[in-house]
DNA sequence: CCCCTATATGAACACGTGTGCAGATCTGGT
DNA sequence: ACCAGATCTGCACACGTGTTCATATAGGGG
């Protein structure tokens, strides 16, 4: 009954396989194996043993076991920042998918060096895998990962690097609905909220919507670039209503598309019969009575399916080659165009 | 050079300790001494070690490092549906502040027996504490970590229980502001918006709002239960508006209270002028163009501090007594009052 | 020269688990 | 009664780490 620590701040420790089985006189090996599916152990040994251990609420150490080689199941999502509404619902589904699955998801929340030291620090767990959802200081974290032989996939943008898989929406073919879209309603004067250049989705969902236009002869009468917060959409609006004249705006997510909403009614703009609006992602929000946004769904579900898929592929066969996986836009029709 | 396993599907195992003492010369301690601030080894020599450790990419096993007692800085956030957006910047930013210490949030989301199982899942992993932010199946969690020694925080309602410390806001008292509020502007006809019976904090809410009336010499006109979505905020006051006058209306909470000014703009009414809106919880969006919502700040940075701060104790003393911390919310005057 | 102390180093152990191995027991067929 | 096979069980090892322990080396004062 020795005491080897008597250190009044340490938590008492948990129950081991050795506790359990002590007070169900048998091995420590027979625990083991009653919580191993399959394993030789006589039956009502084997109740007995669990029943010790729910006792004890005892579990198997799921790090003891990584040890030994298994999985740890872990899995790192690096957040970003999560500053609009469609980063928090996607991270909100795949915590949510990973979970469905028996993953556990260590969430990485920020940007910066407090980012680039959390991510630096996570990795001193045995992880499953990464998966970036912001693309900041990506290319560290790929470089990281890869010595570690730790699988990345990315969500929301292309990282092009060895044993990176990636998912992504097609940005350019959707933002061409929008315009498509425009122009069936007979709008011809169009204007464009677009966000920061330091985003890929941007440029893309920018020159997807020029094309489009231009299929239809059209080109743009103002532009602004917002930085996807829905300020930043009504400011843009705002602008874009001093120096033009328009009957279509394209905004290139939701939350700038509800902010030129709140701009246009401001402006005594009545929607959609002065000016159509078309928004991008279809967030919750767009959904809304009062809102109603006619915008382009990037579809949340098929995103995590198909992170999960790539998952999958990349546990069974560490040296499967690199996939893209490419999204597929829905045009959602509401009441602003 | 003898392979054990020739699996072709097992990944390449992350580089140890030992490996990192072969290339650089020493023994596998020497590389141990070299990641321990403070202990003995050559100046010299333990530069060595940090660059063989740098070029193979190796870093600790932090989980192997919890067999000897060390601290795994795993935290378990329960947080529940996150169907509101004030669950979602609540989630986030105690994410990006457990982030901050250096705690890693293993997430669960979700609710029913998906969570069930996969709380029971994640305490197979040697977590320093679980966080509550959502109370269904509460007090299966609760006894689960008593047994296992894990510290239990809960945000955003009380959990009576040995070991379980509590953040609350004090429900009651702000919503007895919002009364004050609408009493002060001369309101006399006022209308309620509650929320779902099997959450703690609408019962609060609503006898604190009564509370608050009654000292005006007020009583409700009209009340309907919503279930803190926006859509149910819009249906609600649609109702009320069939069945009563009103002139001010209190919602329990933010996402409702947009719901009802959207309601109430539909049916032709003027903000402020004819009705009174008054919110709960100040969410982003309560401060966008277009709504400015005068509301009561749910502060979420204090939230994010007690836990912190609960967590820290919890963990310095592992016997300290339970503790609840009572937080205070604060009047947003904005357009709608 | 010796002695004491401060510094440096590697061997060995402990942590909790899964599993290979060898031995034990049981079953059933001749 | 005997043997082959199936079923059961415990011992011992490996996993990657932090730390204690004993030992070795260097430095400084007499």
């Amino acid at each position: 009954m020795k005491r080897p620590s008597p250190d009044i701040t340490k938590r008492k420790p948990r129950a081991t396989a050795a506790d359990v089985a002590e007070i169900a006189g048998v091995s420590r090996s027979a625990v083991s194996r009653a919580f191993t599916p399959g394993a030789y152990l006589d039956q009502e040994k084997r109740e007995r043993i669990l029943l010790a251990a729910h006792e004890l609420g005892y579990q198997p150490n799921a790090l003891a076991a990584t040890l030994q080689g298994a999985r740890s199941n872990l899995v790192a999502v690096f957040a970003g920042e999560m500053r609009n509404e469609y980063d928090k619902e996607a991270t909100a589904a795949l915590i949510a998918g990973l979970n469905a699955v028996g993953k556990w998801p260590v969430v990485i929340a920020g940007g910066g060096d407090t980012a680039r030291e959390a991510v630096t620090q996570v990795l001193r767990y045995p992880l499953d895998a990464m998966i970036l959802r912001s693309g900041s200081i990506a290319s560290e974290i790929v470089e990281l990962c890869s010595k570690l032989n730790i699988p990345v996939i990315a969500s929301g943008r292309i990282i092009e690097a060895k044993g990176v898989d990636n998912i992504c929406l097609l940005n350019h073919d959707a933002a061409a609905l929008a315009a498509d879209l425009l122009a069936e309603r007979g709008r011809s004067r169009i204007a464009l909220v677009g966000g920061p250049g330091d985003f890929g989705a941007t440029g893309e969902r920018r020159s997807g919507f020029l094309n489009g236009l231009d299929r239809h002869g059209l080109t743009l009468v103002g532009e602004y670039a917002g930085n996807y917060t829905t300020e930043s959409g009504y400011f843009a609006t705002e602008r874009l209503l001093e120096h033009a004249e328009f009957d279509g705006i394209f905004c290139a997510n939701d939350a700038m598309a509800i902010g030129a909403l709140g701009a246009l009614r401001d402006a005594g703009k009545c929607i959609p019969t002065d000016v159509s609006v078309v928004g991008f992602d279809d967030i919750e929000m767009a959904r809304w009575p009062g809102v109603r946004l006619t915008t382009l769904r990037n579809p949340i579900d098929d995103m995590v399916d198909a992170v999960l898929s790539s998952l999958d592929r990349r546990l069974a066969d560490p040296n499967a080659s690199e996939q893209t996986t490419r999204l597929h836009a829905e045009i959602i029709l509401r009441d602003t165009h």
